[in-house]
RNA sequence: GUCCCCAUCGUCUAGUCAGGUCCAGGACACCGGCCUUUCACGCCGGCAACACCGGUUCAAAUCCGGUUGGGGACGCCA
């Protein structure tokens, strides 16, 4: 069981550590030797919407440290506001961290099914004097709260009722006046304070604490309470959490010692902002904050996980690309930023649609990994644009491997392969604006020439990179024209696009047939 | 208004705890060059920051104090 070993002069927690320790009957000071108990971590979510950078971020960071440590993950949704919790939003959480690869050994646990224990917890507290019901009205409370904000003194509960006695409660009570209970701050004088992860010592004066209420009036606890004795129950040993909830962990902390649970370490990420510095939410960024919206653009997933962890975290050293396993090697909480960071996504910029970072490691990731597990990527969009062809699974396999190899470097998500990279998969295809007017339009000899050369591929019994760019060079050459003419003009008529790998390997991979086609369809593009 | 947290290039950050090796390093973005049938990749180079003031010290991005700025919390939301 736990052992309270260590007792720190002036608060009335023990440090963490002391509960970490498993007492040595043998040892002369067993506060030195600490034996680790599994590390436990969660990730809450609450389900009121899809998951978003943020949640992914605290996800992922809970995800490496528990991976790191060898511990286990605990999947919680906390939907104790059943008015704001709804069924798909639990199915979109779901849905992001398969898509992340964010797995968790236990749950996913649901806090409503274990409310008759927040309710326990409420009467226990209660029963021992350490909270008490409160009989002020709502609106009493929010007149009280508006004078304070604007008389600018302190805003928070003033303990009218935390002094009433028995015999007035039982009287309210009979009348039928409804009431929340609160948590009784203690009275003490001095700190209350923990040792936090990222930010060391975090302390506050009780005076500043207020009664918080723990419990609706219609008899449903609140997250303070249920988060503290879910978090008990499931032996969480480690919270890693925004800093939005540093107010929250030192009220929690009255909670543990009135419940007489051990307390965890934690561990308060910096937030992630938006361009103007606010916090980001859904509500007010919409679908460019959802990991869903990622996916569907093409992402990689282990690429935007390894930008979401640069989010606020670094390895000390220049590594910025890291595998899963260099990543839960390097990763600790102590190396978490303080500061918060910038989401410096990129509304209405033509070339990004989000963080330019963000980009530019799923372009390396895209570019640099292996063809044959990008291959199911690009099967997925493929599939989604009907573009897909079983071959490409079966006899094509070489074909589709190679062709990807040859065209990925100038891509930057993996619907480019749908969109830049359609020519190579279907014959309906659009040429771009661009190319059309700079390499085809401004050349109508190309109408006579391109068609003439196809005659020539079509002829040859050897469709190699040699002959087709010897069979270009001598029509240019015939027609007096430079080379460079004929060959744009035929990417443009073969891809549809300005720019693109090789040309003559292009020919090849596209085929002798498509390509001969493709060439005699030229005069079309001039009407 | 009260309390808490934070502060290095445009952005993500290294360096801060153990002051000198930092006229501050890397990445992205941007600009230029090389390569080239195009565009990209790649390679080379460039631009660009210690918020401010004071103190401690032989020496401060680093320690201390203050100022300013930014963020968060202050709910019968989570």
């Amino acid at each position: 069981m736990w052992a309270l070993i260590k007792i720190e002069a002036g608060y009335p927690f023990l440090p963490y550590h002391a509960y970490l320790c498993e007492p040595d009957k043998n040892a002369t000071q067993p506060q030195e030797r600490k034996v680790m108990h599994e590390t436990r971590l969660r990730f809450p979510p609450s389900p009121t919407g899809y998951l978003h950078i943020g949640g992914a971020r605290t996800a992922l960071y809970n995800w490496l440290y528990a991976k790191k440590t060898g511990g286990k993950l605990v999947l919680r949704i906390e939907d104790t506001d059943a008015d704001r919790s709804s069924e798909d939003s639990i199915q979109g959480i779901i849905d992001g961290l398969n898509w992340l690869g964010i797995d968790w050994d236990e749950g996913p646990y649901f806090q409503t099914e274990f409310s008759h224990e927040h309710r326990a917890a409420a009467a226990r507290l209660v029963r021992h004097g350490k909270a008490y019901h409160c009989f002020c009205s709502k609106e009493e409370l929010e007149r009280k709260r508006e004078a304070a904000l604007k008389a600018k003194t302190a805003v928070g509960y003033d303990g009218t009722c935390r002094h009433l006695g028995e015999a007035e409660i039982t009287a309210r009570h009979e009348r039928g006046i409804p009431s929340v209970i609160r948590f009784k701050v203690p009275e003490r004088h001095g700190k209350l304070g923990y040792d936090d992860e990222v930010l060391g010592r975090i302390e506050s004066d009780y005076e500043e604490i207020d009664d918080f209420v723990i419990v609706r009036s219609n008899g449903n606890p609140l997250y303070l309470l249920c988060n503290v004795v879910d978090d008990i129950r499931d032996r969480i040993t480690h919270v890693v959490r925004g800093q939005d909830h540093m107010t929250n962990t030192i009220k929690q902390l009255l909670l543990y010692e009135a419940l007489g649970a051990p307390v965890p370490v934690f561990a308060h990420m910096p937030l992630t902002l938006d361009t103007k510095k606010a916090k980001i939410s859904k509500r007010s960024h919409g679908e460019i904050v959802a990991v869903q919206f990622y996916r569907d653009n093409g992402f990689i997933p282990w690429a935007f996980n390894n930008f979401l962890v640069l989010l606020g975290w670094s390895p000390g050293d220049d590594r910025e690309i890291f595998s899963k396993e260099e990543l839960i090697e390097a990763f600790s909480l102590d190396r978490i930023n303080k500061s918060a960071s910038i989401f410096n996504y990129r509304k209405d910029d033509p070339k990004f649609f989000t963080d330019p970072k963000a980009i530019a490691i799923n372009e390396h990731y895209l570019r640099t990994m292996d063809v044959e597990a990008l291959a199911p990527m690009v099967k997925d969009v493929l599939v989604k644009e009907q573009l897909w062809d079983d071959s490409y699974e079966g006899e094509r396999k070489q074909w589709f491997l190679q062709t990807i190899e040859l065209i990925r470097s100038r891509f930057h998500v993996l619907t480019d392969f749908t969109t830049m990279g359609r020519a190579y998969f279907s014959d309906d295809f659009q040429i771009e604006e661009k190319p059309l007017t700079k390499n085809l339009l401004k050349f109508p000899e190309l109408q006579t020439l391109l068609p003439e050369l196809a005659e020539r591929y079509a002829l040859l019994s050897d469709f190699s990179l040699e002959q087709t760019e010897r069979l270009a060079r001598e029509c240019a050459e015939r027609a007096g024209v430079k080379p460079g003419v004929i060959i744009n003009g035929m990417r443009t008529v073969v891809t549809g696009q300005l720019a693109g790998p090789s040309l003559f390997e292009i020919l090849i991979t596209i085929g002798q047939q498509k390509v001969v086609e493709r060439l005699c369809r030229t005069p079309q593009f001039y009407v």
